[in-house]
DNA sequence: AAGTGGTCTAGACCACCTC
DNA sequence: AGGTGGTCTAGACCACTTC
C-alpha cells in the first residue's frame, strides 16, 4: 500500500495530509478502537495477527505492536503468547478486580450477589441529565438492588441508565454482572469509570436493608462509567456498610 | 563488553548463568532502580543518555529505552524530549495528583495546610509492628496534625513512622509535604501506597477539630506507603470531613 | 550545529501454543 | 511443524532543546 511511509531507505514524502501529524501508532490504535466500537470484533474474539494487521494497514509490525501494547495497557485487549491477541472480556473475574473495590476486612475477596428491589423508567432529573449528558425530555431506567457478600447484606445500590440506549433492558432478566450484559446485548463496553466517595449517615430505609442502626455511618460511592467512545453511560450510587468491609485502592 | 548477547548474526551463548532467564530490559530496569535506591542519582538529577547507558551496560539503545519507558510508567523517572531523562521529583504538585485524592465538591483542587498537634516517639504497638514490619521492641514516631483546605479544617491525621529510619526527624521543622522531606533528608522515596477507606462516626475530639457534630459520619483513610525497595515505611490514618469534600478515584 | 528522546522500520531469535 | 506474541538489535529520520 502506497502511503508515503517506506522506512529507512527513502526520504519521507510528507504528504500525511492536513492534521495527520499524530504518530502512526496512535492512528493505528484509533483505527483498531473504531473497529471495537463498531462491533467488528466482539469481546472474546481473536484479532488478526500483528503481521496481518501490519500488511492490511500498510505499516510495520513494530508499529502495530506498539498500538496493541497501548491497548493492552488500557485493558482493551489481552495478549497471550503463542496464541494471539483477544478483545477483552467483561467476565466477573475482571470486573471484580477492576471496578469492585469493596473487600472484607479479613479473609478472601468475594463477588456479591444481587437482589432486585425495583426497576422502572422515569423522566430524567436535571442532575441525571447533567451527569449522563442527556437532552431535556430524555428518560432513564432506574434499578434498585440489594447486594450481599457472603450472605450478609452489604450494599444498597441505584443504577441509572439512559433509556435511549438501554430501553430494551426493561423486562430482561438482570444478571449480577451488568457490564457483561451491556457488552453482549447492547454493544456497550465499559472502559473506565470515576468514583467519588463520601461518608454519610444511613437513611432509615438503607439502615433497615443493611441491618444497621438508622444514622449509622456508611460509604456512599457515586460512580460514572464511560463507554469505549468515552461517553458516560451509567450513573451508579452505592451505599455500602463499613461493618466488616472497606474500600481498597492502590495509588502508584 | 562481552556478555553473550550479540544480536542477530550469532547464536546466543546461553551462559546467562543460573536464574538469568529474565528479559534483558527487566535486568536493566533493576540495575537502574538499584542506583536510584542507592542514591547514585538524586531526585531531579538528569540520567545519562540512552546511548551512554546502552554502551555502559552492553545492551542496545532499544533495550535501555524499554527499561526507561517502564520506569516512566511507574512514575520513577520523567522523560523530556530534547532534554533528557530525569529522576522524578516529589514536589507538591506531583504528590497532590498522585496521593492526595480529597477534592472539593465544587471548585478547584487545592493543597491542604498543616498544623502540628503533637509529635513524639513511643514503643510500637503490636498493630504498628505488623503494618510496618517492625521487630519487637521497635519504636515509632507519631505525628498528629490538623489539615485545612481553603481555610476550613478538613482532615485530622496521624502519621506513624519507624523511629529506626526517621529518628532524626524529631526536632526538625515539619513541612506540609512530608514525602519531599523523606526523599531529601532520609533518601526514602515513596513509590506507591495502598489505601483502605471506611465510613466511621467522628470521635468527640475529631468532631471538635473538624467543626462537626460528635458522631458525624467521616471518611477514615488508612494508608500504607512503600519505599522504592517496596518496604512499608509510613502508616497514615486520615479522618476526613465529608462536608463539601469527596474522595476521588479513577478506575481503568 | 549538536545532542536528546520519539517514531518507524527491518530482521533475527526465543518461548509458547496448537495441530 | 508452523504460527503467535515477546525480546533484542540496528539504523534511519523527526521534533525538540540547548548552545
Amino acid at each position: 500500500m502506497e502511503n508515503g511511509r517506506d522506512g529507512m531507505t527513502t526520504a519521507r514524502t510528507d504528504e500525511t495530509a492536513g492534521l495527520g501529524l499524530r504518530p502512526l501508532y496512535v492512528q493505528v490504535r484509533e483505527k483498531l478502537l473504531r473497529r471495537l466500537v463498531d462491533g467488528v470484533w466482539a469481546p472474546g474474539d481473536i484479532l488478526p495477527s500483528e503481521m496481518q494487521l501490519a500488511a492490511e494497514l500498510g505499516v510495520s509490525q513494530g508499529t502495530v505492536r506498539k498500538a496493541l501494547d497501548a491497548m493492552a495497557a488500557e485493558n482493551l485487549v489481552v495478549r497471550k503468547q503463542g496464541r494471539g491477541t483477544f478483545v477483552a472480556r467483561h467476565d466477573d473475574e475482571r470486573i471484580m478486580f477492576q471496578f469492585f473495590r469493596l473487600k472484607p476486612d479479613a479473609g478472601e475477596r468475594k463477588f456479591p450477589d444481587s437482589t432486585i428491589l425495583s426497576t422502572g423508567t422515569f423522566p430524567a432529573s436535571a442532575e441525571e441529565r447533567r451527569v449522563l449528558g442527556l437532552d431535556p425530555g430524555a428518560r432513564v431506567i432506574r434499578i434498585e438492588r440489594l447486594r450481599s457478600i457472603g450472605g450478609l447484606p452489604a450494599i444498597v445500590e441505584t443504577v441509572i441508565l439512559p433509556a435511549g440506549i438501554f430501553g430494551a433492558l426493561q423486562g430482561m432478566e438482570l444478571p449480577n454482572n451488568l457490564y457483561g450484559l451491556f457488552a453482549v446485548n447492547f454493544g456497550v463496553v465499559i472502559m473506565r469509570s470515576t468514583e467519588r466517595l463520601k461518608a454519610v449517615a444511613a437513611s432509615a430505609q438503607e439502615a433497615k436493608l443493611l441491618s444497621l442502626a438508622p444514622g449509622a455511618p456508611v460509604l456512599q460511592i457515586s460512580r460514572i462509567a464511560y463507554s469505549l467512545e468515552n461517553q458516560p453511560v451509567e450513573w451508579r450510587i452505592s451505599t455500602c456498610t463499613s461493618e466488616g468491609f472497606h474500600y481498597s485502592v492502590d495509588l502508584r
